[in-house]
DNA sequence: ACCATTATTTAACTTTTGGTCAATAAGTCT
DNA sequence: AGACTTATTGACCAAAAGTTAAATAATGGT
């Protein structure tokens, strides 16, 4: 039932050392094995979910399993850990400041974030993990998402008003709100394509055209934008 | 670590029966019961994920997790027959009579379309099961897809040249699908809010508002396509 | 070269969980 | 009422998987 790693090749041959000699035991510092552990983890998680089995992930690193319980007290603690990793660390603060900028027109600023966010959010990862999450528990998912409404969003839409030339002070209605939604769902469901249907996606690896897609999304927005809320 | 129901209600209260006496061991028709099972069986797997533990299906069901095997050879057979109920008979044929109806103009069939797709499609069972499925092996959301593409995108893109007055014979670009895959994505980002994030989605239960968010962005995809592939 | 530290392993425990099988009893038919 | 069918259960199994504790050995310091 679940997911196990039968076709995965494993990518750490040191193991199966060719002598019969017993297997050379390498010790290494705490932090290094720490950081490589969660950065493992990560990969692992997002492949099999949190339900894939720790002596599997640990194969993968050409260990036992037990040696994780010197590492992090439980299983759970340690995807709390690589939550915290995916979703805290890869926030760029450099969004808000490239949606301030005031040398940049509000289509500039649209899709210079778009692309940037898409290179960014849109991994195998990080979309997986996001969605593993959110299907057990949305408490954690939330987090991200409170940073996009909190720091984004308001941008976004302040952006699109001045766009349109209305006026910036007033609340962002709820119809305003699920207009951008209908951009940044789009997007995001570019990485659910790719990354959780396996479907093949135009250009994918092409950042031209992945830009060209962009580009053609940001502008119908922000053109109809103008028209719905004249 | 896997999802568990210790915070779900038992809605079958029967089973903790007030005597006691031995509970009433009901017998059921065969065909009666299965479909009990099927049904709850979609609600669970839906809400734990493939991993969800069949006792505890079954103890919703107040009945052993043994009776299961009177009807299913295997979990895995289970959840196949899950599957199948899911993707394949909530496929509505309708949909594609209503988008080769000629007395409907592109935009009319484009709203009611999308307005009767995201009520059959965006509920909480297809949305999680189709999510738990992908995650877990394409092979089964596949077939889904399969039948959007190949039922679904070559209409909707026709009706999309037509509104736009652009001649319908030749294949469809990338860049077309690609554009509608935007507002199709920005649509089934409703549902993974929704029921993945658990976000409140702006007055999800009031249908005029529904239809005013998809009429929204139907209309920016159709005047945005007309710019773009002018 | 020896010692202390601790990273790593080995062995074992426990609970969970899919699955089997014989026993039980609720219906149905005569 | 008695016999027959079969839906349902209870006891049990084996493998999986998280966790623990003690034994082992690599490394650094003196």
């Amino acid at each position: 039932m679940r997911l196990t790693e039968d076709h995965v090749s494993n990518p750490n041959p040191e193991e199966i050392s060719a002598g019969s000699a017993a297997p050379a035991r390498r010790r290494m510092n705490t932090a290094d094995r720490k950081r490589q552990i969660l950065d493992r983890a990560i990969q692992f998680f997002a492949r099999y979910g949190i339900d894939g089995q720790l002596r599997n992930l640990t194969k993968e690193l050409g260990v036992t399993h037990t040696l994780l319980y010197h590492y992090f007290p439980t299983k759970e603690a340690l995807i709390q850990e690589v939550y915290k990793e995916v979703f805290e660390s890869r926030w760029k603060p450099e969004w808000e400041q490239l949606l301030d900028d005031e040398k940049l027109t509000p289509e500039e600023k649209f899709i210079a974030f778009y692309i940037d966010y898409s290179n960014t959010v849109l991994t195998y990862d990080f979309v997986r993990i996001l969605i593993f999450s959110g299907l057990s528990d949305h408490s954690i998912s939330d987090r991200f998402f409170e940073l996009i409404r909190l720091r984004l969003l308001p941008r976004l839409i302040r952006e699109t008003r001045q766009f349109c030339k209305r006026p910036l002070t007033s609340k962002p209605s709820e119809r305003e709100l699920e207009f951008l939604m209908g951009l940044h769902g789009g997007i995001f469901y570019i990485g659910m394509r790719r990354w959780i249907y396996g479907q093949a996606i135009y250009a994918a690896d092409i950042p031209d055209t992945q830009e060209e897609i962009i580009r053609d999304r940001v502008q119908a927005y922000l053109q109809s934008a103008k028209t719905i809320f004249a």
